[in-house]
DNA sequence: TTTTTATATAATGTCGAAAATTTTCTCGTA
DNA sequence: TACGAGAAAATTTTCGACATTATATAAAAA
């Protein structure tokens, strides 16, 4: 990936924790200033996130935040579950010790954070820190599957799927239910029971499956 | 996909059927003349494919086309019959009589071509028709599983597994199994048997998880 | 001869302006 | 008022020049 890029990872966030609006119009004319550089470097980039799936570009038309699609998210989960499931599985094939503790730690991180949220009425200041624990989480599931390319496709659904519960996540109204399903994959997981494994990471997918996800249309930009 | 553009379907045609050697450099100043326009709109192009991984862009040393690499093929071979089984299989549950039609077709097209193949000394000029037919088979196979996005992620394993191959592939010293294997996925497809489609798409590229695969190295240009 | 350093050459990255295209606005007609 | 042609404005795309960085070459030192 072009991750080396600074201007190519801040937009990424943007795109994936919120800071813009689903449909929203990327004129690279104006992102120039926000990043101090070029129109056409700006333009570069939108182009690599164009490939990435979390810039929508429409030739003669420029660059627009995808629209929030229920459909979309249906494919992205379930695209999302084969390829965790995948990786999770043959990291506990291949994973050992090492992989085991960092997939503890990394549950640990999240599952902390995931309590305090529960705990708070106002969650709003730690999401972006949710953002950071609950990716890091699920890349770990997978990280000693062997395969860069498993992990680097599962990275482009992953990145997509954020950026279409990036409003809905917000609110944290499924937090509870998340405490226990992080907690039944590490366990299946460090169980090394494989079907379990794949179970638990459907079963905490699932409730994307449905269409149902409740997505207030906030302020729609045309702009 | 900005499958839109010409330049970048026929870039992205070169990069996975030949006419460049793996690791060769892609220098946009040089290209810009192939296509006619300016650097900067290959440059643009190159940075897409690259997103694509079907080039290897590398901060101030610019585009190189892939090397070959044993790993990368095993990699994307597992994936693709992660992706493409599944897309199969859900295509069997959803796809209907139109969609065993066109499988059909797809799979009679690339029989025939594959037979005329497997009789002649020199099949040179038939390659190019071969690398359209056998990849409208497999993307018809999964043309009915109703999720864009998986559709969209086979392509791109696809394309990258086609570059890897390009070169070997031309010997065609497989295609008598090939001949039986195609078959046997539509006969299991159309029998509707998951289970079974599941094991033919494996079996098919089954000979890729080896690191097997011959592949002389032929002329290693560095330029 | 080998290694290191300085210099020259070539390639890459950035930029703002010109050209092409789309969108918006204005005005006349049905 | 509604509709549509044509002009004006805004946006996107292309381009070539210039600044930056890497690579190759040659000279000097070990």
């Amino acid at each position: 990936m072009g991750s080396e890029n600074k201007i190519y990872r801040e937009l990424k966030k943007h795109l994936t924790t919120d800071t813009y609006n689903h449909g929203q119009k990327l004129r690279a004319e104006v992102l120039r200033e926000e990043f101090g550089c070029s129109a056409s470097t700006v333009r570069e980039i939108l182009f690599r996130l164009a490939s990435d799936g979390l810039v929508h570009f429409q030739d003669q038309r420029g660059f627009r935040v995808p629209e929030l699609s229920p459909t979309k998210l249906i494919e992205l989960t379930h695209v999302r579950i084969l390829l965790e499931s995948e990786g999770a599985i043959l990291s506990i094939r291949q994973g050992g010790v090492g992989w085991e503790a960092s997939l503890t730690a990394a549950h640990h991180k999240l599952s902390h954070l995931e309590k305090r949220i529960h705990a708070r009425e106002d969650p709003t200041d730690l999401v972006d820190l949710w953002f950071t624990s609950e990716k890091e989480f699920h890349q770990t599931l997978i990280s000693a599957c062997g395969s860069s390319t498993l992990k680097h496709m599962h990275g482009l659904i992953y990145a997509q799927f954020r950026q279409q519960l990036m409003k809905a996540d917000r609110k944290f109204d499924f937090i509870s239910n998340n405490i226990q399903q992080h907690s039944d994959i590490l366990e299946a997981a460090l169980a090394a029971d494989e079907a379990l494994t794949r179970q638990q990471v459907h079963d905490h997918l699932a409730r994307h499956l449905t269409g149902q996800t409740a997505t207030s249309a906030s302020e729609s930009d045309t702009e």
